[in-house]
Order: structure tokens, then C-alpha cells, then sequence
DNA sequence: CGCCAATCATTATCATCATCATGTTTATAT
DNA sequence: ATATAAACATGATGATGATAATGATTGGCG
């Protein structure tokens, strides 16, 4: 059975959704094509039709996703940038979240276009975090940024990894204090 | 054939040392039963001797492992100890690095048994780095360690992400900045 | 209106893996 | 010295998964 242009697109766009959020979820090697076509609403034969490879979809679903800001954000707005990606919620809805959380050592490991790709955003997180902040050269700024972004991730990842409710909650804690001050500092 | 008993431990070390390294390579899902018992010097049929399960490999290989400071650290031993965590060497050498930066998201994902291992050894992490530390009260110097501890895990891990090697060396000095600064500050 | 190629479902293929069963060797306790 | 059981190698077993082949349906162009 054949299917109108528009339905290829949005069958298309529902494979990346549910990737993105599939193997944000579970990990790439945690999720089999199968699964991510049933979930977009297709059986796993029709796939290949769309994607050249696993690695290739990977690399196209998260070619899109983002969580970082897409303008300069004003002192305010940073902070309550920072106190979201901070949050509990932000923290178990990984599907929902950050790739870099979900994905940064996977991605590390994996095949080169899905780094490539991941690489490519990370340095667009940095420029739109250093955008907009306040205080001293464009290097130094640059530089609170880069250190803002792993304090944000690695505060998520070890929270997602915490079992002790009571250290994850301290872990996520300590980073939005500790953001809030070197922000405040110009 | 059966072994002698300073075999049989000497085996049961070498297995586990084997699958610290691998796991902290390639990922959990990365590497198998197999490999890790090759590595090891054995066939994998003799795994099943000495652990109930790939699980409970994992859980007992990082139980022992660790990459945190086990006395208390002066400013000047803290410093060194920053530098070292956020060193290329320590980038460039998954299998023999701290295995929250290797393997945080896939124990978050993973069975209990690692899970719980590793929240033991992310809340012993926190207090040998607030053990001390200068300037004001407990609480404070705890909050202070676990920013700290995020920041270091999340510099490694982004700069391992990072496929740029500029980019993946401005994020591992941004952190080392960030952490001299929130350190010399009592 | 009718053909054609695109889209999808079904099913097959081939590899990898975790785990287990079996048999052989040999350390060790008696 | 011998019996026993531990430790290991070899070789299933059964599941899962990525990818490909085949065939049926039907949009959309001519």
C-alpha cells in the first residue's frame, strides 16, 4: 500500500519523534529499530525505506533536537533557564530532556555522525549560554559558559544515576547554588 | 581441569579487572560474557563459575574500583587532584577513568545491582571532597563538593563527546578554571 | 483512466549473545 | 594413594536484532 506525499512526511517525522525520545529513554543499544517503527505506528520492514542504517537515523533524529536557548537570555532569563534544566521534572523525563544526558557517552562511543552531529550542538549550547552574559571579555564569558554547560550536565547525569532520592536531590541542589552565584559575580 | 586456589583468586581478579576496563570502554552493552573472559585469559564457559550473571559481574567489578581521593585533601592536594580528573589523559583513557564519566547513563538505565553500587560510591565521591575542604560550615562545604563533583564528571564527559579537539579541550580548562576559582574563594 | 513506481507488510537471513549442559582434568582432603 | 568435587573447555540452546528480499497495495503522473 502506497501512502500520499503528506503522509510519507509525517510517517517520517514520527520515526525521528519516537527515536529521539526511544533512545534518550533507554540508550541506542537499548532500543531496536523494531521498536522505534511499532512506535511511530509502522511495522520495522518499512524502515529501511527511510533510513540507510540505525546509525543513520541516530544521527538525523538528533540533527533537530534541542534543549539549549535559542536567544541571549538576560540575567533573569538565565536563571530560570538553569532552575529548569535543574528541575526533578528535567530529571525524570529523560525522553523529554537534554541529549547530552541522555546520550553524551553513548555518543561518544558510537559511530561518527551521530558525535559529529552531537558535537556540533554542544558548541551551539556554549555560544548560546555565552551569549548574553554579563560581565568581562567575550573569552571569559565563553569560558563561565563551557563551565555552566558540565556543570548542568554532569548535575543531571549523576542525579539520573542517583538511587538515593535525598543525593539527588542534593546533587541538583548544589548546581543550581552554585550557578546562581558564579552568575550573579559579573 | 581444576585449579589451584591462589589460581582460582588470581582468575577471579583478573576477570574483574578485565571487565572494568572493557565495561568503561565500550559501555555495558558493548562488550560480552566472551570478551571479558578472553581478556581475562579464559573461555567464557567458565564465567558462569564464578558469577551468577552479567549483572552481577558488573555490580562486583565496580564495587572495589574508584577514582576518588581517599584521605581528606588540602587546598593544595585538591588543586592537583582537579587537574589530573580534567587532564586529556584522563579523556583520552576511558578504561582506566573514573567510571561515573564512563558509565553514569548506563547504569542509570541499567539493573539495580550497579545502580546501587555506584549511588554508594557517587554519595563517597561527594564526602571525601568536602572532607577538608576550607571555609564555612558542613553543610555548606558539602553543597560546595557536589557542585563540584557535577562540574568535574560533566567536563570529562562532553569533553570525551566532543569529535572538535579544540572545543573538547576549552570545556576540560573552562572546568579547571571554574573549579580554582569556587575553590580559592573560601 | 491506466500504468508505474513508491510505500509498506511479511517473512527470511545471518550474526551476536547470554546462559546452560556435558565431559575432562586435577587439586586437595582423607 | 584414591576418591571427590571444583574448575575449566567445548559446544549447545534459544532469544534478539539488524538488514534484506519479496510481494501486495495504491498515490499520482501522463
Amino acid at each position: 500500500m502506497k501512502v500520499s506525499r503528506e503522509q510519507v512526511a509525517e510517517n517520517r517525522q514520527r520515526i525521528l519523534d519516537a527515536a529521539g525520545r526511544l533512545f534518550r529513554e533507554r540508550g541506542v543499544e537499548g532500543v531496536s529499530v523494531a521498536e522505534v517503527m511499532q512506535a511511530a505506528g509502522l511495522t520495522h520492514g518499512a524502515f529501511y525505506g527511510y533510513f540507510a542504517s540505525k546509525d543513520d537515523l541516530l544521527a538525523q533524529a538528533f540533527a533537530v533536537l534541542d534543549r539549549s536557548p535559542e536567544t541571549a537570555l538576560d540575567v533573569q532569563a538565565r536563571r530560570t533557564y538553569f532552575d529548569r534544566y535543574l528541575s526533578d521534572g528535567h530529571r525524570d523525563d529523560p525522553g523529554g530532556g537534554c541529549c547530552f544526558v541522555a546520550l553524551a557517552q553513548d555518543a561518544a562511543r558510537g559511530a561518527p555522525p551521530l558525535r559529529d552531529v552531537m558535537t556540533q550542538r554542544l558548541d551551539e549550547f556554549v555560544t548560546a549560554l555565552s551569549a548574553g552574559a554579563d560581565g568581562a571579555d567575550a573569552p571569559t564569558r565563553r569560558r563561565n559558559a563551557a563551565a555552566d554547560v558540565a556543570t548542568l550536565v554532569g548535575a543531571v547525569v549523576l542525579a539520573r544515576l542517583a538511587d538515593d532520592p535525598a543525593l539527588s536531590d542534593e546533587i541538583l541542589a548544589a548546581a543550581r547554588t552554585r550557578l546562581l552565584k558564579t552568575n550573579e559575580a559579573a
